[in-house]
DNA sequence: GCACCGGTATGTCTTTTGATATTTCGCGTC
DNA sequence: GACGCGAAATATCAAAAGACATACCGGTGC
């Protein structure tokens, strides 16, 4: 058994893009988490089509969420970071409509949705939080399927490299090479509903014209205005993000 | 100024689907409505990247959220039904990271968004309705972005179909010619992330193996089994669902 | 009756994307 | 240093989807 982080330290309340809590909150959140849960890359968080009591709040690592058609085509839904809170959809869906599977070695904290209730009764500002945080999936979502649906090739794929980047900057990620950016082509091609093959060209074209680096997993932007022109990428702006 | 409905007379009270609230719920979410809203088909309900104060749930008619490009692109992110609430992310995004526009006459209940405290305050069990129906629409995008990343045209016509046959179905809204399917193929091909020649051409290809007929705006489904298995659906046991 | 209009249907041609196969590269291991 | 392996890069060919043009069809208004 691992030592497990209190979450009076927790690693997410150090970074100032996510709100504070009360100490009130943050014993709570404590008492309330069921444990700690830790996985290496390529771990599966939660299996597809199983069934899942738990709330999991990403605190550090990237995962993504999936789901696969009977013949094997996968669809990434959106991939997560930290301070990302996935499995709310488990109480609307009865069983778990998709999967998780970790990018990176990852720790989540775990908790338990049968007492949801204590949360919203005790804390009605922590349901608000699960509330803002559940919107938050969704447009994430919503910019996807913009994406998918309605962009090129090109255009999609610049948009999820702004977007990534965009992301990880916003958390304090970027570092002397850029940001890590521990995804595959065929994780690239899987999100945005293309086909390896086209991926792989697509980011040739892209890196060709001198947009992007990436070297051993650390991907910089060459000409970030240009990527967000390409891209239409609008940032939705960050004020306070709660997380749990 | 056309009379108002009391919340207590709610026409989605009465559908089985929705489960009751207690009468104090019922009378604070009467104080709490601002107004009713009532459009015409076609009618913006809420405009795209503009402000909104408010959170919008659909009484009665149907209503679709979109999302457009500069060059006049749009995505249909996902169609609303009665009992659908929209209006939770500008609570992220800030201002209205996409457009409503109504299908049909519809009526809507307006909320104020900069109350919300009140309500997860005081009646908790009303947050926790408000997550879940976010979590809901989440479900649906979800269902949208596999459709339009990983099935092929025909594949998202037939989901596209049986989706809204039964979410309609679920509403009892099945009559004698089928469901009143209020949408053009142009909507279908912009939900779809297709385009409008194509969604004509992959229609024509359901239509003539007897899977679907329409007429007059009427939908009725020849051999369900069959489309479902097209489309890979699953259903979301719906259980007690919420509404506000 | 006829022009008009939005929506639907279709034909033809082009472009984008996918499928398959093969090669190359980087990296760890023996 | 040779081998093996997953990922990336490329070439060739095929299929899916898009663009454009045009026709049709059922209402509406004059």
């Amino acid at each position: 058994m691992r030592n497990e982080i209190d979450c009076r330290h927790c690693p997410l309340k150090a970074m100032k893009v996510f709100s504070p809590h009360t100490p009130e909150e943050t014993a709570f959140i404590h008492e309330f988490r069921k444990r700690e849960l830790h996985v290496e890359a390529g771990d599966t968080i939660v299996r597809e089509a199983a069934t899942s009591d738990d709330l999991y709040t990403l605190r550090g690592g990237w995962a993504f969420r999936y789901r696969t058609l009977s013949d094997g085509r996968r669809q990434i839904l959106n991939f997560l970071l930290p301070g990302d809170l996935t499995g709310l959809q488990q109480e609307v869906a009865g069983n778990t409509p998709y999967g998780v599977e970790a990018l990176t070695a990852a720790q989540l904290c775990v908790f338990p949705r049968n007492r949801l209730w204590d949360l919203y009764s005790r804390f009605p500002s922590l349901g608000y939080d699960l509330t803002w945080l559940s919107a938050h999936q969704e447009l994430i979502v919503d910019e996807n399927l913009v994406s998918v649906g309605r962009r090129t090739a090109l255009e999609r794929v610049a948009m999820l490299l702004v977007h990534l980047y965009k992301r990880s900057e916003v958390l304090g990620l970027v570092g002397e090479r850029g940001i890590h950016l521990p995804i595959t082509q065929q994780h690239i091609a899987d999100a945005l509903g293309l086909s390896l093959v086209h991926t792989n060209r697509t980011l040739r074209r892209l890196a060709g014209e001198g947009l992007y680096e990436l070297d051993n997993g650390h991907l910089r932007l060459g000409d970030l205005t240009r990527m967000q022109r390409i891209a239409e990428y609008n940032a939705i702006p960050v004020r306070g993000r709660p997380f749990l």
